[in-house]
DNA sequence: CCTTCTTTGTCCTGTGAGTGGAGAAAGTTG
DNA sequence: CAACTTTCTCCACTCACAGGACAAAGAAGG
């Protein structure tokens, strides 16, 4: 049985398992260095942890010049869920207890086929990637779907793109499905613990993370911890006016940020310039598709295709232009930007620095990094299994 | 020798004493209910800060249905001295331990004359309180300033509107002359103190507090800690963009919020408006008095005036349309309006809930209060006075 | 091969923080 | 005056933790 059960019994387990969980294996002697307690104490706790089978013992490293030390790591064979559900696809990955990803499948799904057609395809696509021998079991999970979550409860509240979401016990029912510890949660915050886990934004305590998919969502970290606002909306930045008496959105109002740009208006968009004949390029790939998608714009705009090139131009500027508001206000060490449209890449990222460095006070601006994202379609599920993980590597 | 020499020596003893500070005397009995300790190290720890002096017996309470209990107190001797620097005014205000208001002064007073002057302005009124017996020294202070800070030095950065203060050392200037510690923040994060401490935002978590004086400012409030920024712009609103290609603005760019709505603006407004005949009421006051403020606005709103009325539902609308986007960004519990436009009062407020309770998504503002200020004038020096003890009743 | 130095890990004891119970002190209620 | 409450103090016991002594294991140099 290699379940694991167990949780950490105090503070300084903790901090031991997430030091080794974030620094792979070490010896007792370099965690001693790092959690600020006497070599006696710290051995006591690792010695612990060993019993619990939580960590285990991984062979002697190599000589600094004495003695060799004895490495303990992560029970290699733990093995955590990420799940990541999209508006229009679901992602499965399978990490280990250092959260790398050991596999990863994805699959496009409607979200608006509901809970239970989704969780049929996630627990069946969970299946898939233990069957290839990556995962005996499953010792926590962590899901992300595309809207609020009231938090401890891990329950959507209000989701407007998943409407039969609503009040859906998300953890409650995985959990008992999995048979392990489930933790929920909005995917655009899931997609900045990732970052800030494994990519981009390592070492920043304060940062945005925007996610521009089929809509645009955006993570707020505060010292390092993800603020989720007190209703779980906290990030919903698609339905901030970006241009006053502008475009009708689905939300009811007028000039909505994501009734602009997100994934799903910019293949509006690119359809309407197309029928327009304002796009050759697009109009082909309309008539050989049957539609567009913010792929299609992309690889247009990667063909030098004007008319598309301008779409995300536009896109960024309106996009850029929200940034550059939250900037002044919340003063951010880093902003990344992520989803699916970074497939338009540097024409979008040019414009949005551009409006944020504009329109934002130097002094919020004055050092601050505006980059992509680095983990990709990784982000979302790196991020999930860190959220269980934290969850797990926290006295119970 | 009364003056306060001492910090607490642990963490318990912070917490006592910020218990004794935002509850007033209490038994030993009753503080063992509040802080998770048995009483005999209760006891032992109340003990020492008797020594220490920072904490003196308050007598025997009224029972209880059994022995009564010996109170504590904070020393009432302790004295702590809150200073708000406004763009126009001076507020200086000396509070006991419990942070009770004991005595304030108010002088006008232009912030561009400069950091000498405007100390020196300090000290004279800090001097004349103590003169009238309210305070025989001073244990800290706390001061804000109108403009960003680099907390942890205290030192003003890049501030807009008072050029002449960049980079001068106010803390270690102030502590000097003082004699005592001295924190520096931005004075509209002290609002947000205040209004968490003795004001209508007590026991919020997450809360924005907007101050409308001169210009616009936000104070955020994340889980009880304001939020500084990492270069202590956070919560500079004012130049957010308010309207596309608007009024231009001091700081260079278009149609910044500060541009459309702030005391400034609308003292601006209210002139032309006053010269173009379309109010007479203002047109009176502009001849009376040869310059018109806010205050002369609201007098001519609460007088019935159309213009004047009208003047503050579209500076409302304009606020209001910001903070929509920043409480759908944000997804506060509260929303505190402030500063010197309070005075408009229920006309401003309206608006500005009007175009909040439409613009932000219905999951953010369910359950969402828009309050003024319970303050007013205060808030900046009980902030300020919260501000330098919570350092001071932190384990040194 | 042997000595000396370095690093790592273990063991043991002393210290100080903290708990919980006994009981004294000081009330109330009937 | 007896019985019950509440508050406060004292004391003994537990436990977390530090820090030193020491053993184990290796490197470097003669």
């Amino acid at each position: 049985m290699r379940r694991m059960t167990a949780r950490p019994a105090n503070a300084h387990q903790a901090k031991l398992l997430k030091l080794l969980r974030d620094a792979g294996p070490n010896s007792r002697a370099q965690l001693g260095d790092q959690v600020d307690l006497s070599r006696s104490k710290l051995a006591v706790e690792v010695d612990r942890l060993l019993e619990t089978g939580l960590v285990v013992a991984d062979g002697l490293a190599a000589s600094r010049g004495g003695r060799r030390s004895h490495n303990v790591r992560l029970n290699p064979e733990l093995r955590f869920l990420g799940v990541d559900i999209g508006a229009t696809s679901v992602d499965v990955a399978v990490t280990n207890a250092e959260l790398e990803v050991l596999g990863h499948l994805n699959q496009p799904m409607d979200v608006r086929e509901g809970p239970v057609a989704v969780f049929e395809q996630v627990l069946s696509m969970a299946a898939k990637l233990r069957a290839s021998g990556l995962a005996e079991g499953c010792d926590g999970a962590g899901i992300g779907v595309p809207g609020p979550v009231r938090f401890p409860e891990g329950v959507p509240v209000a989701p407007p793109i998943m409407p039969g979401w609503d009040g859906f016990p998300v953890r409650e029912a995985l959990s008992q499905e999995l048979g392990c510890p489930v933790m929920v949660d909005n995917d655009v915050n899931l997609m900045a613990m990732g970052e800030m886990h494994a990519g981009v934004a390592r070492s920043v305590g304060d940062f945005l993370c925007v996610k521009i998919g089929t809509g645009i969502g955006c993570g707020i970290v505060v010292g390092g911890e993800v603020h989720r606002g007190v209703t779980g909306s906290a990030g919903d930045i698609g339905h901030i006016q970006a241009v006053p008496d502008g475009r009708p959105c689905a939300c009811g109002n007028r000039g909505c940020l994501e009734a602009h740009f997100s994934g799903a208006a910019l293949a509006r968009d690119a359809v309407e310039a197309a029928e327009q004949g304002l796009s050759e390029e697009l109009a082909s790939r309309l008539a050989a598709h049957g539609t567009l998608t913010a792929v299609d714009v992309a690889a247009a705009a990667a063909a030098g295709d004007a008319t598309a090139l301008d779409l995300i131009r536009e896109g960024g500027n309106r996009t850029g232009q929200v940034i550059a508001g939250l900037v002044s206000f919340f003063n951010p060490g880093l902003v990344v930007i992520g989803g699916g449209v970074t497939g338009l890449g540097h024409t979008l990222l040019a414009a949005i620095r551009t409006q944020v460095y504009r329109q934002s006070l130097p002094l919020a601006t004055g050092n601050l990094p505006i980059v992509l994202g680095e983990l990709g379609q990784n982000a979302g599920v790196i991020g999930a299994a860190r959220l269980i993980s934290d969850h797990l590597f926290s006295p119970a």
